[in-house]
RNA sequence: GCGCUCGUAGCUCAGCUGGAUAGAGUGUUUGGCUACGAACCAAAAGGUCAGGGGUUCGAAUCCCUUCGAGCGCACCA
């Protein structure tokens, strides 16, 4: 990483200086310099002395430095570097020649678990469930790509009352577990649910029938069997058209065989005790500002709730794979829920993983509250898949003669990176508009930017050799600066578990090829060594670009 | 009531473990195809980073406070 060897170069520089981390991070200011360091000023603080003095003797040092074609100090006491050429050229043949563009690897490689938040079966996908999709998947892949093993679960709601709701919806409407199609499930579930909460006997009823099935019914075990393979057919198809995978494709019943385990653990801790009428785990802490409800581990019918099925699931977790850390992509509106099951896990020692909530932030429409179409229902994911693809179609002429393979792959393009640029836990506006756009920051942009290149690598057949010390032009320069953020850019993205930050990388590069292509004509370039030097930077550009498309769940097509 | 998340250009959003002149896209105005792909490029205009206070050499970023928004607070998930 540039950073990295930067940092190494101001350390040597530092003298008789003393600091723990002497960061070198990329300038904001591109007009001075393309590298800044700032450590003057803390310096100055524990040696007495003006920071711009500092920051001369630093620059001075740094002169000798082959890194650098200038190095300067400027008022009040920044450290302004820019690279040389050759500096930069070495830095990109290391790239352009060891694995993962010379990713650093881990001295350990860890065990990650990450359920992306699953859905809940008997219960057609719709858009809310799409961002957990998305998120996960790229959030998978990063893992993966580190060097970090991961395991991918994507962990079905198919415990809770929805499935008593179901099952009771089928009985009273005399629909037998036979004929009983998807189309049917579709239309109990939501009708039920309202039901239960206009009809207090009704929700009984169907309370009674999910902890008779969570106790072993027989009868009751077949119409879930069913109702599961059914909405897991379904849920599956979608999964596949996002090109979303999962390793285990469990679900909360998947754990129902721990949940004694567990309560076992909790009964010989005494972690668990009895209030009103319900067995709960405490878990407030002193340093609580607010109170912290305890988790409920058994109903007072007996019953288990997702709070005991989410340590169940922990406990079968650590069972199977001992990982390090279990990721949750989840919505943010369940963060207390997460709360009390990870202090309850770590309290009972169930597991000794670092347990995360990346929460998200809810879809809403326009007018600023859950999206909704005109008839007032969630639209499905289906259907949008199909608007956003008319959409694109009718954009352009020549698409409608486009595979549909490549269709599909564009609609998810146009999806996921609409998605995948805006990632924090609040909440974000859904308009069809903005999700179906093609032009400006945009998936088909990315797209186009790395078909128009790639195309050009194909016409112009070159030997891969090594890059000359030149660089020609600015844009030239530009891009070949671009190109060393990668690292930081992965790395990011891997910590903070924030997949926009690649997102938003791949923009910058390929808006940093757009311009170069656009202001330099390569075919027909008499300088041979040019011709070679610029096609090998396209050519690692794009490689780069097809690896990190990859990590956002991006497939490129043949044509666009 | 308590807690969580947040308030950045007309609109949709980046930037948030403190750094220099706050960035994109879109929309508005203008220029560029006899051209390796114009789904592109070049340029203009657009801001008291909700308001106020504090810490700091330095604050959109950290702390306090006011206003505003969304969400959550034990037997749904």
């Amino acid at each position: 990483m540039v950073s990295e060897l930067l940092e190494i170069e101001v350390r040597k520089a530092l003298g008789d200086y003393k600091m723990e981390n002497c960061n070198v991070v990329v300038s904001n200011r591109p007009d001075l310099c393309d590298y800044q360091f700032d450590g003057a000023f803390r310096l100055s603080k524990t040696y007495k002395k003006p920071p711009i003095e500092i920051a001369q003797e630093i620059a001075t040092s740094l002169q000798s430095s082959s890194c650098f074609e200038k190095v300067e100090a400027v008022h009040p006491g920044f450290v302004n570097m820019t690279l040389s050429s050759a500096f930069i050229n070495q830095v990109l043949e290391k790239m352009r020649k060891n694995e993962k563009f010379n990713l650093p690897k881990w001295e350990q490689m860890e065990t990650y678990v990450i359920d992306y938040g699953g859905p809940n079966i008997a219960k057609p996908l719709h858009v809310g469930h799409m961002r957990p999709a998305i998120v996960g998947e790229a959030i998978k892949r990063i893992i993966a790509y580190v060097g970090h093993k991961v395991i991918a679960d994507v962990h079905f709601g198919d415990f809770g009352l929805q499935i008593g709701q179901v099952i009771y919806g089928m009985k009273s409407e005399g629909i037998s577990i036979e004929e009983v199609t998807l189309d049917d499930l579709n239309r109990i579930y939501p009708q039920m649910s309202k039901r239960c909460k206009e009809e207090a006997q009704i929700k009984e009823i169907c309370e009674n029938i999910t902890k008779e099935l969570q106790d072993g019914s027989q009868e009751y075990e077949a119409y879930y069997q069913k109702i599961f393979a059914l909405s897991k057919k379904d849920i599956k198809r979608i999964y596949q058209y996002l090109d979303v995978d999962f390793d285990l494709w469990y679900g909360e019943m998947d754990s129902r065989a721990f949940i004694p385990l567990v309560e076992s653990v909790l009964i010989e801790s005494s972690l668990l005790h009895e209030s009103e009428g319900a067995l709960v785990v405490d878990v407030e802490k002193k340093e609580d500002t607010k109170e912290i409800p305890p988790l409920i581990f058994k109903k007072s019918n007996g019953g288990y709730l997702y709070g005991s099925t989410d340590m169940a699931t922990i406990y079968q977790r650590e069972k199977d794979f001992h990982p390090n850390y279990i990721l949750y992509v989840a919505d943010a509106r369940q963060s207390l829920h997460f709360k009390q099951v990870f202090r309850a896990s770590l309290k009972s020692k169930i597991t000794d993983a670092k347990l995360e909530h990346l929460g998200f932030g809810t879809i809403n429409g326009m007018d600023g509250k859950p999206y909704k179409t005109r008839s007032g229902e969630t639209p499905k994911l289906d259907d949008l898949f199909k608007e956003v693809e008319e959409i694109f179609v009718a954009s352009k002429e020549t698409n409608a003669s486009m595979t549909e393979e490549d269709k599909k792959k564009i609609v998810n393009a146009i999806l996921k990176f609409a998605d995948l640029q805006n990632n924090r836990e609040k909440d974000y506006i859904f308009d069809i508009k903005k999700f179906a756009d093609v032009v400006g920051k945009t998936g088909p942009y990315i797209l186009y930017t790395y078909l128009r290149i790639n195309k050009l690598l194909k016409a112009e057949p070159f030997i891969e050799e090594e890059l000359s010390n030149k660089i020609y032009n600015e844009q030239d320069r530009y891009l070949r600066l671009q190109l060393l953020g990668f690292h930081k850019a992965v790395l990011d993205a891997f910590k903070l578990r924030l997949p926009s930050t690649i997102a938003n990388y791949v923009y910058d590069l390929c808006v940093a090829l757009n311009t170069f292509y656009q202001n330099n004509r390569i075919s027909g370039l008499e300088d041979a060594k040019k011709k070679q030097d610029w096609l090998t930077i396209l050519s690692l550009a794009n490689q780069i670009l097809k690896q990190l498309f990859y990590l956002l769940g991006i497939s490129i097509p043949s044509m666009m």
